[in-house]
DNA sequence: ATGACGGATCTAATCCGA
């Protein structure tokens, strides 16, 4: 049996849960991180996942803005959140599973977006952000015999094409200079391994975000890479097939991110 | 100008997204 698990910035759950069943009925994931749930604990659609066999949740929402949660067909060990900044938001929750004789813990992210101007001296977004992404250096893709699988919204597109024009975008905030290295050193420190690229090669374009804002996103295809899936070398070892689902894009009433799936052959 | 839309909220105009 593969375990497929995808991440997904939702844009609102409430609004959008036909969506999500269409997620459901045509991929059928076995885990299910959103980000940008919108609603608060109470207010998450639980019986609608639980219909559908997803009936592991760990759900950490709060008002209007942001929020994660991971829904699992699979036991859920046991669930942490770790407060970054200690802002008091909801952009952090991590499940433990126990797949195949190994012990996962999945780490589902909300990085901060970062606001418009990219200078944390006078964007306390921005530095927010930065502060953020250094305190997810201490992560680690393995601690000893445990490995993770860390995946989400990180609001950074990392590398040349994961952007529609390196040069243009290299002062846009989600592809500056601090940002890219940041997320590195988060990667390179954790052990982490990129299962999008190594699936897709670094010199091909992919994008998981179109604005809102184009006439046409498809036509004009201004694109980030900004939600990512990332895991340990032995769940790397173990990596089946990528989907960055481009085709959700143009759903009713979609979201602006696309789902972004790994499978993953564990057992 | 890359491009001005889309979601939630004390339903109107404002904050937020990236």
């Amino acid at each position: 049996m593969p375990l497929k698990i995808a991440t997904w910035n939702i844009n609102s759950v409430r609004l959008r849960i036909k969506t999500v069943e269409r997620l459901i009925a045509e991929h059928d994931p076995d885990v299910l991180c959103l980000q940008e749930i919108k609603c608060t604990n109470d207010q998450f659609p639980a019986k609608a996942f639980a219909k559908y066999g997803y009936e592991h949740q760990a759900v950490h929402g709060q008002k209007a803005y942001h929020g994660v949660a991971t829904v699992s067909k699979r036991p859920i060990r046991d669930i942490y959140r770790h407060d970054y900044c200690q802002m008091g938001d909801s952009r952090h929750v991590s499940v433990g599973l126990d797949v195949g004789g190994m012990a996962i813990t999945v780490h589902n992210f909300y990085v901060p977006s970062g606001g418009d101007e990219p200078d944390p001296a006078t964007n306390p977004k921005f530095d927010h952000k930065l502060k953020f992404v250094k305190e997810m250096r201490a992560l680690r893709a393995n601690s000893g015999d445990d490995d993770a699988v860390l995946v989400g919204d990180l609001n950074i597109a990392p590398h040349e094409n994961d952007v529609w024009s390196h040069k243009q975008l290299l002062k846009i905030v989600s592809h500056t200079p601090v940002e890219t290295e940041g997320l590195t050193r988060v990667f390179d420190e954790g052990g982490w391994v990129d299962l999008v690229r190594r699936h897709i090669p670094v010199d091909q374009k992919v994008y998981s975000w179109w604005s809102y804002r184009a006439r046409d996103w498809s036509a004009s295809d201004r694109g980030r890479r900004l939600d990512h899936v990332w895991s340990s070398p032995r769940v790397a070892d173990q990596l089946a097939s990528v989907t960055v689902l481009r085709e959700a894009r143009g759903w009713d009433k979609p979201s602006d991110h696309v789902p972004v799936i790994a499978t993953l052959d564990l057992d």
